[in-house]
RNA sequence: CGCGGGAUGGAGCAGUCUGGAAGCUCGUCGGGCUCAUAACCCGAAGGUCGUAGGUUCAAAUCCUACUCCCGCAACCA
């Protein structure tokens, strides 16, 4: 009895390097729901998988001396085995170098090309040759190249371009007459007041500079833009054909119900996707919901830092489900959460040992005491025993509401507020008590089939979140899970069965004591493996900072490599040793320090992105390096007249470089 | 005046759209209980709901101004 189709899909994981918790959030997030759906009768389909273009992935692949598709199949396996080990139920793991896909691709490509929404144009702007990169007028700092200042020409670089605008109108109206479209509400804001009402920009969607995409097949020079790649993924791997042929499944599944996405990529899943799709002609998909992201102690998770929490050390140290437990219940609705192995060890402790695993011992292990494991039904009722009935046949109610909010957190709190009940009942009728009274024992075998009636239908609604927990539960009461419809009654416990004679522990509780060392440990090897890395990479220095840019999703993203120069090029640049007299920060940034700086006999007001990593108190009196014959440019307004040098770690952290023992003011570096 | 989000007892959050007795989890303190994984149950303390005004019979909630955080954008000479 089907309640009709559910499609789900995650994003598709970008195949630059492991993911960490914060990206299997959403793979256990989206198999959370396809569960429970499934459960209340749905038809699911949940699609998942890898993201493999582009021009990172190809860069990488170059630096340890593979080809990409080598360097992707190493990685996309080790993601499947992570949303393997995490149990999520997905029905099909894609992956853009898949041919199926990749053909599908080119010929839809081809269709919106020949329709006239994909056209052949050119980046007009303004190119700075040495430095190889556009410009607009915008970026430019007095006329000049942002990057190196040197002068721009005007060129032109060949390029195909796809028309937004002709859809900006629709897609407008269909946000506002489609109020669930966007959630939370706070990114459709963002997406309107941002991108829509400023009017769109046409869309370049083909590149030239790096091969490793998807080739436009009628000119071979261009590869598609890796966006236009992977969103179509979601029709492409259910069996859409741009000719027309599409299979059954997409027949039945097209339009997706959910599209499951972070925050971060709202853009491109509900500005850039509909309006591929109504330049297909196709259905646009019922939701998009951009979920928050999953913070370390409120930090950015980094390699460098060795502060990643990868899902599969959380499963060693607790478990596959106190694992998936811990991730869907810290996430919040709209904010980012976070994660902090404190908390991590607090919820454990509090809700799967103590008020979970403690109920389910306790009441296996009376049943065994008082009855020798069996459990019957006597029928002798208590005053307390409607409540408890009612909680628990009420709940799965209050979960399925919940859940049509996507409100997971919420909806797993119902779960426990049914365990919560059982531990009260237990002590509103005290079955030590009742077994002290030969002429009770009736009673305190009603209240203990009551108490084994309520964990199992407690227990078939936790099943979404904790699938392997549900199961091992009603292994040990001897019976199975329910089905979503029997939930609203009590007493389908086959009276007279027996429970195991030894409970299990399904979750011993943790010593945070014990804990944090071995966290440490697993620090400590990320750390090692992180610099082991940055050496394979040719980064020797990159224990102490470095070269190698890193961002949160990434295990390396190196500097571009910059052309050879010649001595000369050298000898034209003036370092100096400089003092900082005074600083101040710069009123209209919030990044920028101004600082008055001697060198030598000569004052220069130098202005420096560093607002974050020192307070202008903290600047007065230090000596510094200084590129002493930059061009005076203005920065926010205030003229700029040389550059104060920094390091700048994985995360963009900067430290200042000093000499290293003191220098007067004015020496010059070379 | 770039866009947006946030500020609620010690911690983490809900409540704000649709004003109407400040709520949840953890922690703390006190009590109960001993079936159970020092678990469970009950009770208490603790908040002028960022600040200042305003609307209203009534404001955490609506309006105005301000302060401080955080994203994005810009930018980091």
């Amino acid at each position: 009895m089907s309640k009709g189709k559910f499609y789900i899909t995650t994003a598709i994981a970008y195949t630059s390097g492991k993911p960490h918790i914060g990206n299997t959030y959403e793979i256990v997030l989206a198999d959370a729901i396809a569960r429970y759906k499934r459960f209340e009768g749905y038809d699911v389909y949940l699609q998942t998988g890898t993201d493999e273009h582009g021009q990172k992935i190809q860069e990488k692949a170059e630096k340890v001396g593979i080809t990409p598709k080598e360097y992707v199949d190493g990685v996309a396996k080790e993601i499947k085995r992570i949303w393997d080990l995490m149990n999520t139920s997905y029905d099909n793991f894609v992956r853009t170098t898949d041919a199926d896909h990749e053909k599908q691709v080119q010929k839809i490509f081809k269709k919106l090309y020949d329709k006239g929404d994909i056209y052949k144009g050119a980046y007009e702007g303004l190119y700075c040759t040495p430095c190889e990169s556009f410009w607009t007028e915008s970026q430019l700092v007095d006329g000049k190249c942002p990057d190196c200042g040197r002068e721009v020409q005007p060129a032109k670089e060949e390029a195909y371009f796809f028309k937004m605008s002709k859809y900006a109108d629709r897609l407008i109206e269909h946000i506002n007459t489609h109020p669930e479209f966007i959630r939370p509400v706070s990114r459709k804001n963002e997406m309107m007041n941002n991108f829509l009402l400023p009017g769109l920009q046409d869309l370049c969607v083909s590149r030239t500079s790096f091969s490793w995409g998807i080739p436009v097949d009628f000119d071979s020079k261009h590869v598609v833009y890796v966006w236009l790649d992977a969103l179509t993924n979601y029709i492409t791997k259910i069996g859409y054909d741009a000719d027309g042929n599409s299979s059954e499944l997409f027949n039945k599944n097209w339009p997706a119900d959910l599209h499951l996405i972070g925050k971060d990529i709202v853009r491109f899943h509900t500005i850039y996707w509909p309006i591929f799709l109504m330049a297909l002609d196709l259905p646009l998909p019922k939701q998009v919901f951009g979920h928050p992201w999953l913070l370390q102690g409120g930090d950015k998770m980094s390699k460098s830092k060795g502060n990643v929490i990868y899902a599969d050390d959380m499963a060693e140290l607790f478990g596959v489900d106190a694992t998936r437990y811990f991730v869907l219940h810290e996430m919040p609705f709209e904010n980012d959460g976070i994660i902090t192995w404190e908390l991590v060890v607090e919820r454990f402790n509090s809700d799967l040992a103590n008020i979970l695993g403690n109920l389910v011992n306790r009441t296996v292990s009376m049943s065994n005491k008082y009855f020798g494991g069996t459990v019957k039904s006597t029928g002798v009722t208590g005053e307390v025993d409607a409540d408890l009935k009612a909680v628990v046949t009420g709940a799965r109610d209050k979960v399925t509401a919940k859940m049509a909010e996507l409100r997971v957190v919420d909806a797993i709190t119902e779960v426990f507020n049914v365990f919560r009940r059982c531990n009260k009942y237990i002590d509103e009728t005290t079955p030590w008590i009742l077994a002290k009274d030969e002429a009770k024992a009736d009673r305190l075998g009603e209240v203990l089939y009551n108490l084994v009636e309520s964990i199992t239908i407690g227990a078939s609604l936790l099943a979404s979140f904790l699938p392997e927990t549900a199961e091992k539960i009603v292994g040990q009461l001897n019976t199975g899970l329910r089905g979503y419809d029997e939930l609203d009654r009590f007493g389908l416990y086959e009276s007279g069965k027996k429970v195991v004679e030894k409970p299990e522990i399904l979750f011993a509780r943790l010593d945070l004591k014990e804990v944090l060392p071995k966290v440490e440990e697993i620090q400590e090897t990320q750390r090692k493996e992180f610099e082991a890395e940055q050496r394979a990479l040719g980064n020797p220095d990159a224990e102490t900072s470095g070269k190698a840019a890193e961002t949160s999703d990434e295990t390396v993203i190196d500097i571009e490599p910059k052309g050879e120069i010649a001595y000369d090029d050298f000898m034209k640049m003036q370092f100096q040793v400089g003092e900082i007299l005074s600083c101040e920060a710069v009123e209209k940034s919030k990044k920028l320090l101004c600082s008055q700086v001697k060198i030598g006999s000569q004052v220069k007001q130098i202005v420096s992105g560093i607002r974050k990593y020192y307070t202008p108190e903290e600047m007065v009196g230090k000596k510094v390096m200084v590129l002493v014959n930059l061009k005076p440019a203005k920065l926010a307004g205030v003229l700029s007249e040389g550059m104060l040098l920094c390091a700048e770690d994985a995360e963009g952290n900067l430290a200042l470089v000093a000499p290293e023992r003191p220098m007067p003011s004015g020496a010059e570096i070379c």
